[in-house]
RNA sequence: GCCCCGUUAGCUCAUCUGGUAGAGCGCCGGACUUUUAAUCCGGUGGGGCGGGUUCGAGUCCCGCACGGGGCACCA
């Protein structure tokens, strides 16, 4: 943005819009600098938050003011001019309330002063408490001081903020603008909390494992590259916590999780922001059966922290169905009976089902037909259950049915939110799932790097341990029946 | 990366076939001592960027930027 923009108009030079705004508010705070000796403190302490006043003089009748003072800060949202008097409308973190100024009280300089503050304005009350005489809770102006001078116009005061586009790059405009907003991520900090709550009750240890890695895994996804000076190495930003988690578990922590942010160097959508935020826990002696009853009763707890009232069955027990017999359902196709590539090839052809079959191999297609034909219809929670192995590098094989994983994803809202296993324990079998890797990734494909510091782990003896990956951002999606990962993130990414 | 749609005043939106771009809110000035989308009077402010066609382009054409939706991608 242009500096030349913002300076205050020169005489004879002719401005207008928002150059012309800015300029007016600027001579009004060089005014302020000059008249009051406090126009700009450096804090304003003792005050009240705006819902307390409200709820404590709910009995006050329509008329009936008190002489209790109390003192409150805000923004000034609206202004009605009455000649010698004027009512302001101050909003805080925790709701709004009316002033009313009196010439009487303030004194026409005063009232002056006040009268000339903008929409927009930060400022400090000292006011008593009344009911106005058509019925609202208000704080009688008794003295007020700029807390800061607002040199751009806010959003409008009843049109609200609508384009997404300021929305998303100028978040503090929609918080301002939009209590629903607030209140938005005021939602997602309690179901975070709900979540640490959780884990932490049941004696799982929260941890901070590294976001530079010198090898990416967990997951498959492009990672983020960097470079570390002084090492002069390449570091990855990672794409997962888990081979970190899993060797505290080898440690003897036996209970750990980990919330925060994975990065993945991937495309953006409505379901995907480049940097999200993930909470991954892992229990020792334990199996995915287990992890499915702890999920549902963690995603219990965050559905209650925000007194969730939507279509979703949060409560009971969610319904599981088999990764063969989902698929089955949807598109009749039996993968147990089509197990190799081109058995499943013309099954999806035979079917006319829209998927990519052009060199896709037996798993791409699988997950394909998942991702296409089930997940958008599991709209009531849904473990998805036993995966084929080749999709799942880290997951254990079923203990009773050849070729699976003991795994399972969750879907709700038409998208996945979990992903967990009974975790592979095995260094040798593991050892081979790497080595499978490397031949997909020398074939060309998107595939896990050989990890010997977390072999090495597991040959130390890792406990029998189940593991689960849950996306915060979703889980906010689904609570607060939001349908972009980009309403529930403060800053999403965005092109420059 | 591909396809479709969008971009007009500080904000929210209008503007038939190409012919002087409008409103509400905001802002500035004035009136008003109980308003709450305060009201009343007067004033103020604009076509994303770059080309082209045309006597004339917000409108038609090309390119670019950004956004939205979809596809691809995303275990």
């Amino acid at each position: 943005m242009s500096g030349s923009d913002e300076r205050p108009a020169d005489a004879g030079s002719l401005r207008h819009g928002l150059p012309e705004l800015i300029a007016e508010r600027r001579a009004k705070a060089l005014r302020l600098r000059q008249t009051d000796a406090e126009a700009f403190p450096y804090a304003f302490a003792g005050t009240e938050p705006i819902a307390a006043i409200l709820d404590a003089y709910e009995h006050l009748a329509a008329g009936e003011e008190t002489e209790d003072s109390h003192r409150v800060a805000g923004r000034v949202l609206a202004k009605r001019g009455a000649g010698k008097a004027a009512f302001l409308d101050l909003v805080d973190r925790t709701g709004k309330i009316q002033l009313h100024a009196r010439v009487d009280v303030l004194g026409s300089e005063a009232l002056q002063r006040l009268t000339s503050l903008d929409v927009g304005d930060l400022i400090g009350v000292d006011g008593a408490a009344l009911r106005s005489r058509k019925g609202e809770i208000s704080l009688r102006v008794d003295a007020f001081t700029v807390l800061a001078k607002a040199l751009r116009p806010p959003p409008d005061k009843h049109g609200g903020l609508s384009d997404v586009q300021t929305r998303y790059r100028r978040r503090e405009l929609d918080l301002m603008a939009s209590e629903d907003a607030r209140k938005l991520f005021a939602d997602r900090a309690r179901i975070i909390s709900a979540v640490r709550g959780y884990l932490d009750t049941e004696g799982f240890l929260e941890v901070e494992t590294p976001v530079l890695q010198p090898l990416y895994g967990g997951a498959l996804a492009r990672p983020f590259t960097t470079h570390h000076n002084e090492l002069d190495r390449d570091l990855y930003l990672r794409i997962a916590t888990e081979l970190y988690l899993k060797r505290l578990l080898v440690g003897g922590l036996e209970r750990v999780y980990e919330l925060g942010k994975d990065f993945r160097n991937e495309g953006v959508s409505s379901k995907h922001n480049p940097e999200f935020t993930m909470v991954e826990f892992y229990e020792a002696y334990a199996d995915y059966s287990d992890e499915a009853v702890r999920l549902e009763e963690l995603v219990r707890r965050a559905a209650r922290a925000v007194d969730y009232a939507g279509e979703l069955d949060l409560e009971g027990r969610w319904r599981r169905v088999t990764f063969v017999e989902s698929i089955a359902e949807a598109t009749g196709i039996d993968l147990s009976s089509a197990r190799d590539p081109d058995a499943l090839r013309a099954e999806v052809v035979a079917r006319g089902l829209e998927i990519a079959t052009e060199g896709a191999s037996w798993p791409q297609m699988a997950d394909d037909l998942l991702s296409k034909f089930v997940e958008p219809t599991l709209q009531q929670p849904t473990f998805v259950l036993d995966y084929p192995v080749e999709l799942s590098p880290f997951a254990r094989e079923h203990r009773s049915r050849a070729g699976l994983v003991e795994r399972w994803e969750a879907f709700a809202g038409g998208i996945e939110i979990a992903n967990a296993f009974s975790e592979l324990v095995d260094p040798d079998v593991q050892r081979e799932r790497f080595e499978a890797q490397q031949r997909l990734a020398s074939a060309g494909e998107e595939a896990q790097p050989y990890d010997e510091l977390f072999l090495a782990a597991l040959e130390q003896g890792m406990p029998p341990a189940g593991g689960v990956g849950l996306g915060i951002d979703r889980l906010v999606m689904l609570l607060t029946g939001r349908d972009s990962i980009r309403e529930v993130v403060l800053f999403p990414a965005m092109r420059d």
